[in-house]
RNA sequence: GGGCGCGUAGCUCAAUGGUAGAGCAGCGGCCUUUUAAGCCGUUUGUUGAGGGUUCGAGCCCCUCCGCGCUCACCA
């Protein structure tokens, strides 16, 4: 049974004398003829004219200031704000009197009447008739906005509390006009991705999101059943093998936008679920695939924000292109002071780091990749503020990469880093289907067998590799990272409408 | 999963171990151009849950739940 607060007894109270005057509080339709901004600029832009501009309007109640007789009020709709003046003069004092005590903040109401301005100069709807739409229950959580002479707006008392917001995200949306802005404009980086995508002639695909082998990524995966198949199944951490197949189907350009799912911890850059990009472009390398990056995520800020430089917390940042380049090895020794190039095996490296940095703590069963990615993110990560190219990787840890021509133990891969943080990965593939299978042998080989990240060896990928694939560059972004930077958020659940949280109870 | 912190009215927040409060919202009034409207009056609580210490616990201790920050895994 749904416990009932007090608040919310008095408007179930008002519910039933609804009902008992045979008034619907849940019409089946309704009435608009204008949105509040269109009902504003139409009547701003004929009123020296003198004509008179009817609208209906429809929206949520937000505020409400009584006067006795008149009753200024406010509602919202998906565009804007807009006031209602409700005077006894028009409606009589018992339909004001109705307004006053019957409706509640956060009921949704139509109202018809004839745009005017007021003594204090807002453009408000002079009310001739109104009606409830929808009766709200439970009160929105208050807020109340207050317009300074300068024209910023402060909210008080607003829904702040973070679980509040992500676990009834309704209310957040419902209450923080900010918050709805945030998700437009994700959806809106997301179009533009594709708009690009699109342009540059890529094809948007549709891959399995349920697989029967998980792979692409170094990542524990969601496990489930099929009952009538009976065989288990798995939830995707990357898209990468798929997409990779379709390049020997010969569709040279592909990508998809979609949710991986990893089991992973839950962080402030990590959700269990996210949106990634993929694009798979064959006949290109990685420095090509640079290039492209670059172009794309500047489009996608011209399109969202209007601009190539945004800001990051304390950061301003400058998306423009050519973003700078900067090789691994020499990123690493110019900031911690280790030459990765002249220690070749794990062993050394780590002797190295605890000579160099005997404060740190790497891990010493770590492999010579895992040892580099220390190195990377305590040392070189925080300095990349400004769009930064970071590539050649080593082997050991990029599995699907090619090898640089001359150097075994380098691979041809970057990662692009903005504001400190890994926004995207890419490289020239590995289309070698004889030295895939190598491949993934010798990272069998570094888990133990009940390693969790111990990955199945993909059968029927190495069987369409042995088809041929072109040679081809391979990208890979987190979207909601993307929407974090672009959007100056700095947590993932600010830009995911419904992230994962632990249950209730 | 580890460490640190937080949880008080619908919302935002107070309260030396000594009667649980304020503003907004709500409810009852007054008010025919207000806008965080104003004025008078007034209600609302299992202080996240359970246990313990104490004459007495929102406050101290323990367990549990949820969230935040952070570390690890990862993108």
């Amino acid at each position: 049974m749904t416990e009932y607060t007090s608040l919310e007894k008095i408007r179930l109270q008002k519910l039933e004398e609804l009902r008992a005057e045979g008034i619907e509080a849940y019409p089946t339709r309704a009435r608009r003829t204008h949105m509040s901004t269109e009902a504003i600029s139409e009547f701003e832009s004929k009123e020296k004219n003198g004509v008179e501009i009817k609208t209906t309007l429809a929206g949520r109640l937000r505020a409400s200031r009584s006067m006795g007789k008149v009753t200024f009020a406010h509602i919202e709709d998906g565009a804007g704000k807009i006031q209602l003046f409700v005077r006894a003069n028009e409606l009589g004092k018992e339909r004001v009197d109705f307004f006053n005590k019957m409706l509640d903040l956060g009921d949704f109401i139509q109202a018809e009447g004839v745009m005017f301005r007021t003594k204090s100069g807002e453009v408000s709807l002079h009310v001739h008739d109104f009606s409830l739409l929808a009766k709200s229950i439970s009160p929105l959580p208050a807020a109340k906005d207050e317009t300074l002479e300068d024209g910023t707006v402060i909210r008080h008392a607003a829904l702040e509390h973070p679980e509040l917001r992500a676990r009834q995200r309704y209310a957040d949306l419902a209450v923080n006009p900010q918050v709805r802005e945030t998700f437009r404009k994700r959806a809106a980086i997301v179009r533009s991705l594709q708009n690009f995508l699109d342009d540059q002639g890529f094809l948007e695909v549709e891959t399995p999101i349920l697989q029967p082998l998980y792979g692409g990524a170094a990542a524990r995966p969601f496990t489930t059943h099929h009952n009538e198949l009976e065989q288990d199944m798995y939830l995707r951490i990357s898209f990468e093998l798929y997409l990779k197949r379709l390049l020997v189907g010969n569709l040279e350009k592909v990508y998809e936008i979609g949710r991986d799912f990893r089991n992973e911890g839950v962080s402030f850059k990590h959700n269990p679920e996210f949106t990634q990009l993929e694009f798979y472009w064959a006949y290109a390398d990685y420095f090509q695939v640079m290039e492209l990056t670059e172009q794309m995520v500047s489009y996608v800020a011209d399109k969202v924000l209007g601009t190539q430089k945004i800001k990051f917390k304390e950061h301003e940042i400058d998306l423009t292109p050519p973003w700078k380049r900067l090789e691994m090895r020499t990123g690493i020794l110019e900031t911690s002071g280790v030459d990765i190039a002249e220690h070749k095996t794990a062993e050394e490296l780590f002797k190295a780091i605890k000579s160099e940095h005997p404060k740190q703590t790497p891990d010493p069963k770590a492999t010579r990749g895992k040892l580099i990615d220390f190195l990377l993110s305590e040392f070189l990560e925080p300095t990349l503020i400004q769009p930064t190219f970071l590539y050649n990787y080593p082997r050991d840890i990029s599995p699907l990469a090619k090898s640089i021509p001359g150097d075994p133990l380098t691979v041809e891969r970057f990662e692009g880093y903005v504001a400190g943080f890994e926004l995207c990965n890419a490289f020239t593939e590995l289309n070698d289907p004889l030295d895939q299978e190598q491949r993934f042998i010798e990272m069998g080989r570094d888990y133990e067998a009940d390693d969790e990240e111990k990955h199945p060896l993909d059968e029927d990928y190495l069987r369409a590799m042995r088809y041929g694939m072109p040679p081809n560059g391979g990208f890979g972004m987190g979207v909601d990272r993307l929407a974090m930077l672009l959007l100056n958020k700095h947590s993932i659940r600010e830009v995911l409408l419904f992230p994962a949280l632990r249950n209730e109870e």
